[in-house]
DNA sequence: AATCGGATCAACCGCAATACA
DNA sequence: CTGTATTGCGGTTGATCCGAT
């Protein structure tokens, strides 16, 4: 197999294009097609190799670009795809007319990404994150800092922020550490003891002090809970697992090449990574993310305390730094 | 006003797959 | 069948922007 040449050779122009560039390369591709991207800088003009002028005109100068964010669909779409296909971009990108695969693929890494990662998901495996000691050290953080703001006086409202924020913090990766732990166990309502059976002794035991020591730190402020009713230890009834998130099958290994072909944009069909989160009918067969957040039961099926997954998927996601209806 | 640091995104690099002689 | 040319793809880089200090 052999390698393109280099751009640097023959001192070709490499860096951001100019309006003239652009100019030359859209009206050259307009009049004659790009049969060989090889031969077409010379025959458009352009002191530009053929490997970047073919990356110009597909990431920018195509006619059939769709420019500007990304819309909460599209966001969607490309969570669920990537779920079942992971970073195959050009793949995800065939599913969104005037996409590119460089598009998605920013926007993957400097937006959802993040937003899967602060949710205490694992952006490859979309499942929750089983990295328990790293989460373990940012939650005994979180505990010593609930300590010293929680000794603060009250009338500081800056304080009052804090200790809440801290303790909503706490709250979001204990419910993070129960889920990651209920999934690498069997389905249904967990305690956090049963968490990290057959997975490691030393951290079950070094979690449960954790939270021994942290369920011990008094509350600076009522939190309301899900129902808006205050809590005196908002922490332990939170614990409880809604069911939504375990009931459903999540994607095997075996899935993960899931065979796209035959969807299409808003297919509702059952498999479809397509189907909307708001449906009736379970949104994402085989898709994990669909399954864990995407509510696949209904709030009065769930038994979950009037939590209700087909609304909040999104608004989870892209809003709530906290767990959205959880906290 | 200057500086800094994080976010964004266009563009590049290198590898792999495919086409073709 | 083999070697070369071309294209496609995913990871990474670096310039630029913008808000915070």
């Amino acid at each position: 197999m052999g390698r393109s040449p280099c751009c640097d050779e023959n001192g070709l122009k490499k860096g951001p294009w100019t309006p003239e560039e652009d100019q030359k390369l859209v009206q050259y591709v307009q009049k004659h097609g790009h049969g060989s991207w090889r031969a077409l800088p010379k025959l458009a003009g352009l002191n530009r190799c053929g490997k970047s002028c073919r990356l110009r005109w597909t990431n920018y100068l195509r006619p059939d670009i769709k420019r500007g964010r990304f819309s909460p669909e599209e966001e969607q779409i490309i969570l669920n795809l990537h779920s079942v296909l992971g970073n195959k971009w050009s793949a995800i990108a065939s599913h969104l007319p005037g996409r590119t695969d460089n598009e998605i693929k920013n926007f993957w890494n400097t937006h959802l990404k993040k937003r899967l990662i602060q949710m205490g998901f694992d952006p490859m495996t979309h499942r929750p994150r089983t990295d328990f000691f790293d989460a373990l050290q940012q939650l005994i953080a979180l505990a010593k800092l609930g300590e010293l703001i929680g000794g603060r006086p009250l009338d500081d409202n800056a304080a009052r922020q804090q200790a809440e924020a801290a303790q909503a913090a706490q709250l979001q990766y204990l419910q993070q550490l129960a889920a990651a732990a209920a999934m690498a166990g069997s389905s249904g309502t967990h305690h956090l003891s049963t968490t990290i059976t057959g997975a490691d002794l030393e951290a079950n035991s070094l979690l449960d002090s954790q939270m021994s020591s942290l369920l011990s730190i008094p509350s600076p402020t009522p939190l309301q809970d899900i129902n808006g009713q205050t809590s005196d230890n908002p922490l332990l009834p939170e614990l409880e697992i809604p069911c939504s998130m375990f009931d459903q099958p999540i994607r095997s290994e075996t899935n993960q090449s899931s065979n796209l072909t035959g969807f299409s944009l808003g297919d509702n069909s059952p498999g479809s990574p397509f189907m909307s989160p708001n449906s009736p009918l379970p949104p994402l067969t085989d898709v994990s993310i669909g399954n864990l957040v995407g509510g696949a039961c209904s709030a009065s099926s769930c038994g979950n305390g009037g939590i209700n997954p087909p609304s909040f998927w999104p608004d989870m996601l892209f809003d709530d730094p906290f767990m959205g209806d959880f906290a």
